[in-house]
DNA sequence: GTAGCCAAGGTGACAACGTCATCTGAAACC
DNA sequence: GGTTTCAGATGACGTTGTCACCTTGGCTAC
């Protein structure tokens, strides 16, 4: 039956078009083997499998496993953008609002899709021996060939971080956005890889994410007041 | 000459004597090639050639790769562990001044073992799937048999986060340390992380990581003072 | 319409890895 | 002195990422 509709479905199909969804088959059982079991987990013959091909189609599509996991944190980041930027040109929502939204969805990234969300705050590369200027370097070198899978990672981290600056600077004003706004994200970040960690929720440190949240942005909007 | 050295300081060596420095020449390559090159730079064959041994002989010793890092990790938290609790009992810091240090000493792992410090954080088995309990279950699944890798781990992160907090208390009362130590330690790691990670220093997110430490516990000291 | 092109995909092979079963030799013990 | 025990060596196995090579079927130029 499967067999049959396949055959009905399949019929005149262009090579592009097959390519393409290929392509996403790939990208779709590489982040739900990600989802699974991490990283580890994500085996190119899995995956090939799992897309309805062998082990050696996927570098037909990217350069390597490295490359397609790449892939799928762009996704994550475009998918995280289009959050903070639907909360931020909510109109139905204060900036206090908007700013606590933006960190629930990272940290509720982080909840949902653990292994993802450990990707997101990993070098392109992963290769955190060599700090240097930050994703800056790896922007300038990348930035030329559009399609390239770090420099596309690259831009969508870029992109939400556009977003959520703009909300930073509606409660903090221009001047202290940067500042305030790394604080913001590395404390929103912090809190959720501490979750996942499993640091948090201990005897010791017994607060939740949602506590921790709304401490940091009242700090914030406190300090962001007096200055 | 170095093998006449080798050879007189090698006599009379009791068995539990040369099994203790294999041991300890494990981790120390280990710990070598962690920083070097990662978890996946740390391959079982290279760390029993490092300590003079075959691929098989970490076996004796651990009961696999997984356990031998987790022993990495718990020697470093051992050691952060030291760092915190000499700046506790330093007579000579103030409350403040001990906070900021605790905090840019965690910083600083981050920075000079990248690699080590990632580790730090993240759950024993690996398995951010399974939220739940957090460390407290580890800990009380574990509990039991000294020794094993994953219960020391939990001991030592353990240590560190009481010297920690204590110095927190001393800063916001007894009331508050749990809370404020856990947005303080999800602070300070989320800094490092970003750090690590190349979101920090960009052209969008531009403070230092000194910068965002001595915010933050401004931030929490003036929070702390009005409660 | 047909010949050639080209890229998607299949297949075999290779090295490196973690892990285990088995063997060996020497220290430890009675 | 014989036995036990254990650190270490060795061979083997399954899995993985990756590459070179081959096949096949749409696509294009004439």
């Amino acid at each position: 039956m499967t067999l049959s509709t396949e055959c009905m479905m399949a019929v005149m199909v262009t090579r592009a078009e097959s390519a393409a969804v290929t392509r996403r088959a790939l990208l779709d059982a590489a982040a739900e083997l990600l989802d699974l079991g991490g990283p580890e987990a994500v085996t190119l013959r899995e995956v090939g499998a799992r897309a309805g091909v062998t082990r050696g189609a996927p570098y037909r599509h990217f350069a390597g496993k490295d490359s397609l996991l790449t892939a799928v944190v762009t996704e994550g980041w475009e998918r995280i953008g289009d959050q903070v930027h639907a909360l931020r040109t909510d109109p139905a929502l204060s900036a206090s609002e908007k700013l606590r939204g933006a960190l629930r969805a990272l940290i509720g990234v982080g909840r949902d899709q653990p292994h993802l969300y450990q990707m997101l705050f990993r070098r392109p590369g992963h290769r955190p021996e060599e700090l240097g200027e930050g994703l800056d370097r790896v922007r300038r070198q990348l930035c030329g060939p559009a399609g390239d899978p770090a420099a596309d990672r690259v831009r969508a981290a870029g992109r939400f971080q556009d977003e959520f600056l703009a909300i930073v600077a509606a409660l903090v004003g221009e001047r202290n956005t940067r500042h305030y706004g790394a604080l913001l994200l590395s404390g929103a970040h912090g809190i959720a890889d501490m979750e996942l960690s499993g640091h948090l929720g201990t005897d010791r440190l017994r607060s939740t994410t949602d506590e921790l949240v709304d401490t940091l942005v009242r700090m914030v909007g406190d300090a962001g007041e007096t200055t």
